[in-house]
DNA sequence: TTTAAAAATATCGCTTGCGATATAAAAATA
DNA sequence: TATTTTTATATCGCAAGCGATATTTTTAAA
């Protein structure tokens, strides 16, 4: 077997592992509010700026907006956030938080810390993150073309 | 806005877009030729060591069962492996690579280093990885408890 | 040896994620 | 202004992922 071919040697499978593994460390801390990761992605970029149409929330989170749109329609039904026509392009559709979808971040505000502790180890500290974070941010970088 | 909820203070959501984009990377190299990037990884632990059941191919990748099994299914439909009842231990299943499951390794013999040329860049060079990999392990072997 | 517990798969239901494509509105061009 | 192109969303179909649960077989215990 080529060494190549070994799964020990894939980058890919590796920040695919470990993507999963966190995201699942997330889940009962956000299944608890009823949230997905997802979702809750969605929630830090309305947080950070309320009010965005589609679009921009899907090129702050690098997906599709056939990815975002059913995501912000289920949000919507959740009570999360609200969607509307905007007004002056009315190609856009203008996502906003309701009170709902604020109040979360106080019952959440506990959770970004909760999760930084679970992947602390040997090599993964607050002084090698910064490197990591770098490397993921190069491959990222790298990649959309 | 708290610091903490910035998505660029986020491990996870670095971790889960550099993946999507690898991954989307890999898919021309894969649809190609009629896989996809699980199939492919199934391919890689089965490239290794042919004939094994279902469990030990999902530990192997981190999957659950309820993942792997359809996914085999899909494989074999597709003539890429058979499945059949283990000989000892009636409840297993074993996984066996076919003939075109074999071939598949010299068709897809220039992928890793496609893809691992796709992701260098200033920060990940054959230098960094190693230490890429290594955060990455720790980060993994922390969170699967 | 019955019975209980554990292990290996599989089924179900739901949310993502995305390629391909459609629709409607705005912008650019003729 | 009429037409074409671009942009913003949305729809469709399919393959993951996974929590919860069911089924079958094996192992352990009573």
């Amino acid at each position: 077997m080529e060494e190549k071919f070994k799964l020990e040697n894939q980058l890919c499978f590796r920040l695919y592992t470990a993507s999963r593994l966190i995201t699942k460390a997330y889940h009962p801390l956000l299944s608890e509010h009823g949230l997905t990761y997802p979702q809750y992605l969605v929630l830090l970029v309305l947080w950070e700026k309320d009010q965005q149409p589609v679009n921009d929330i899907a090129k702050r989170l690098m997906l599709e907006t056939n990815t975002v749109t059913p995501l912000l329609k289920r949000m919507e039904a959740e009570g999360i956030v609200s969607r509307s026509k905007g007004e002056k392009d009315a190609r856009q559709m203008i996502v906003k938080l309701t009170k709902k979808g604020r109040n979360l971040q106080n019952k959440l505000t506990d959770v970004p810390e909760a999760v930084g502790y679970a992947v602390i180890c040997e090599s993964v500290t607050p002084e090698t993150i910064p490197g990591l974070f770098g490397m993921l941010d190069g491959i990222i970088n790298q990649l959309q073309q």
